[in-house]
RNA sequence: UCCGGUGUAGCUCAAUCGGCAGAGCGGGUGACUGUUAAUCACUAGGUUGUAGGUUCAAGUCCUACCACCGGAGCCA
């Protein structure tokens, strides 16, 4: 009885007998030879049928089995320096679970939308595979990065009764006999918690009902937004910093193979170092004027002009200090620089653009009252949030750092519609 | 919402000045003992996005609509 493998384990059965359960992803052949590229998930592996080594019948039921099939497979474990991996399966007995259809997704070129359309699919082919895979270190990287330094996880609602910052526009829902809409940040209920609990960061989905065309812009993301009692803006950037060089450093070490499946410039990435660069506006708004950019001053930064500025750096910059019209009413004003705001954003290199917005929040209640006032937002849905300024105000700060972005910049996409399992855009629900 | 682009076989695309609807891949049949997107031969496969218009003749020109792609704004 052979044991049961996982493709990923394969190397350490080398010379034995195992069985391997998983789908045919590609088979190829040449004559009495036939080659079967198997995955379970785990990896991808060869087996090798001739056919006057095997039973008639075994050989013939793998002649002809459409691709994606799904099957057990028992086969010896041989070195091979011609397989990809190192080693390949000579195949006993095969079962065949279930004899595919006619699988959509060949291995040849296919158009976006064709593959959105697969996306359920889609998840299976190479590449897309690897995404997932970093995207799933990336996310236990933030959380082990916050955990490690102490900090509870505080979830956020999704549901949230008024917007958290005014502009942007919200999914609405009925909410029994009230409209609520779903959550665009946490941020709002992680500052509570701050005062609670000292360092609290939560993880969820967010949802903008902008209608964004653009490679940068899902309508349904991901965010992880940690929130610091006692903390200015100088030690919100070491956190995000530390963050994002922690990501870095735990994806080129555990996810090399991916990387390279996806064929990302790696040595890119090794360049990012601590300490980031740090910039305040002036000083960005001196680089577009220097490149020619038709930016303002005054403005907040276009896509175009984030590239213009994380092109003169290998690591992610941080930009502070924007004008503190352009920026959410929560903010606190830079007593030095009263219009300008304890801002930062962090833009990653390569044109891949903010990854991190956060900063300093405003502690004092009457200035804050002003700005919700200024903003025409309704004071009676933030009386809970000023309650932060009431009883034993601190300074504090945060950041919410985009997970489809930065697995995007990490994967090398140029868009974010392949970074998360079921993209939701302007014009995509399904599937 | 605005600007630009593209819709032709299951998929990716070609079709010259408006003149017979094509190829590769995938599917099917067969050959081949080391393939990696194998190769070779044969074969099936079409309401050219939808509706209308111009013309002897429309995939091709015109109008409207639909779908998608890229960008802008907004943002992570």
């Amino acid at each position: 009885m052979a044991a049961k493998a996982f493709i990923s384990e394969l190397k350490d059965y080398i010379g034995q007998d195992v069985t391997i359960s998983g789908w045919l992803y590609n088979k190829t052949g040449k004559g009495k030879l036939l080659f079967l590229m198997i995955r379970d998930g785990t990896g991808i592996v060869q087996a090798v049928l001739f056919k006057n080594n095997v039973e008639e019948d075994v050989f013939e039921k793998c002649e002809h089995l459409p691709q994606e099939s799904s099957l057990h497979i028992t086969g010896h474990v041989v070195e091979d320096k011609r397989a990809k991996g190192g080693c390949e399966l000579q195949v006993k007995e095969i079962q065949v679970v279930h004899v595919a259809e006619e699988y959509p997704i060949t291995p040849k070129e296919h158009g976006t939308e064709f593959l959105m359309d697969h996306r359920h699919l889609w998840l299976r082919s190479n590449k897309q595979h690897a995404i997932i895979k970093i995207r799933h270190e990336i996310i236990k990287s933030c959380r082990d990065y916050f955990d490690n330094l102490g900090f509870t996880l505080l979830d956020a609602p999704i549901f949230t009764p008024a917007a958290c910052e005014g502009t942007t526009n919200l999914f609405e829902v009925n909410y029994f006999d009230e409209k609520a809409y779903l959550t665009q940040s946490g941020q709002l209920y992680m500052e509570p918690g701050a005062m609670a609990f000292g360092k609290v960061y939560c993880f969820g989905p967010t949802f903008r009902a902008e209608k964004s065309k653009t490679r940068r812009h899902l309508t349904e993301f991901w965010m992880v937004e940690p929130e610091v009692a006692f903390c200015d803006l100088n030690q919100n950037m070491d956190l995000a910093e530390g963050l994002v060089s922690y990501i870095v450093e735990r994806v080129l070490e555990n996810k090399r193979d991916e990387l390279e499946t996806l064929e990302r410039d790696i040595s890119a990435l090794e360049k990012v170092k601590k300490p980031f660069p740090r910039i305040d506006y002036d000083e960005a708004a001196k680089i577009l004027k220097e490149a020619g950019s038709e930016f303002v001053f005054g403005d907040d930064f276009g896509g175009g002009d984030e590239t213009i500025i994380s092109d003169k750096f290998d690591s992610p910059v941080m930009v502070t200090h924007y004008p503190a019209n352009v920026k959410a009413f929560y903010m606190k004003n830079d007593p030095q620089r009263p219009d300008r705001a304890l801002c930062v954003d962090m833009l990653a290199p390569e044109g891949y653009g903010e990854i991190i917005g956060g900063g300093q929040r405003e502690d004092d209640y009457e200035t804050l009252v002003q700005k919700i006032k200024k903003h025409d937002l309704p004071m009676d849905s933030f009386k809970w949030y000023l309650d932060v300024r009431r009883y034993g105000s601190v300074p504090h700060g945060g950041f919410g750092l985009g997970i489809e972005r930065t697995v995007s910049w990490l994967c090398g996409r140029s868009h974010v519609r392949e970074t998360i399992p079921y993209p939701r855009m302007l014009y995509r629900l399904y599937p």
